[in-house]
DNA sequence: GCTGTGCATTGATGTATGATAAGTAATGAA
DNA sequence: TTCATTACTTATCATACATCAATGCACAGC
């Protein structure tokens, strides 16, 4: 399993066989089960997970009891909650498997080293953070600029693979909306031929 | 000008007047006047703002014509659209002061002498990145699960010294409701005694 | 094969917020 | 000061989406 990290990581910058054998000792490998939750909302834990195969949710839970969806993160994401990851805070959200997923949890200490280890390292971590910005600041713009249906095909534009792994429920509190309107949108779409 | 952000930075990293002189060239100062726009929508404009004194928007403008505020960055704080800085590609948002502003502009290649001259820079960077993203996060949990009463208590209970420095109609839009809505907000929250 | 459980759909009804328009207050220029 | 302009509020009506409740449908376990 970690050899597909290395991979994944030999893709985007120069690393030896060796180099990455140096590091191997920051990386555990889990195999979790459909449903797991890997990180407790309000909780404080400073991992990181790379995901190798599988689906991984974010979501948050409100005074109601009601689920939102953050995010999603199908395989070769990195998924970690800042609050606690980073700033040692409590978590904003919850982190759960959706399918049967392979990861490498990776801790704070991987970082550093690996900074230092190989220099094109941290600035392609860094574009991965810019990247995500430019990400979320483009959902947000969504959020206040369009309706449901502008909304739901925004997304099975950009993960044109994962609607039919995420559950209806999941897309919609992840839109910002009800599964029944999610349902009523989809019919709409349907009868125009989407 | 220049001193404010020399200050600025030696608050956060360490770097000496010599440090900063070599890197002044990649500064520029600009003294902006109110209602100016910085970054046009759809152009590719590699310059960061940092704000000395002022206050700047960043928004959206949708096919309707409607204005949607993605932030606002009051003194202390760097703005740049990801998409045109960092990528090189169409910026998703206009950039417009909404105060008499001073400005330093800088450079791309800023970022790197810095980060080669001063160790602390990249990391520093790095660490506003995370805040960033879990601050849009945040944001993005409030637009899907809060209504506009709680999410127009979060915004000032967040800027509480910008709430009278911003005009209500971007402050609707900034929390995607229309300046009517909030209006009644407002009139709600004055019978609680807020 | 049944039967239970969870998700998706559908329908009826409710509500927060939008759209439009008009009125009032604040600001700023001549 | 007056007039013009912009900002905010108020009022009425419209609507996108939520809520509640019922039904359908598929898959798992027996």
């Amino acid at each position: 399993m970690k050899n597909i990290f290395k991979e994944y990581l030999q893709k985007y910058i120069p690393i030896t066989d060796e180099q990455f054998d140096q590091l191997s000792s920051e990386l555990t490998i889990k195999h979790v089960k459909k449903n797991t939750i890997l990180i407790e909302q309000d909780t404080i834990d400073d991992s990181t997970f790379f995901v190798c195969n599988g689906l991984i949710r974010a979501y948050t839970i409100d005074h109601q009891g009601k689920e939102h969806a953050i995010f999603f993160a199908p395989e070769h994401w990195w998924v970690n909650d800042k609050n606690s990851f980073y700033f040692c805070e409590p978590s904003l959200f919850y982190v759960e498997t959706l399918e049967d997923t392979d990861l490498v949890q990776i801790s704070r200490k991987f970082y550093d080293k690996a900074a230092i280890l190989i220099p094109e390292f941290a600035p392609w971590q860094t574009k991965i953070l810019h990247n995500s910005i430019r990400f979320m600041q483009k959902r947000i713009n969504l959020l206040l600029a369009a309706q449901a249906e502008t909304r739901y095909l925004d997304f099975i534009k950009m993960y044109p693979n994962l609607v039919h792994r995420i559950p209806q429920t999941m897309i919609a509190s992840y839109l910002g909306i009800t599964p029944e309107s999610l349902s009523r949108v989809r019919k709409v779409l349907a009868t125009k031929g989407i």
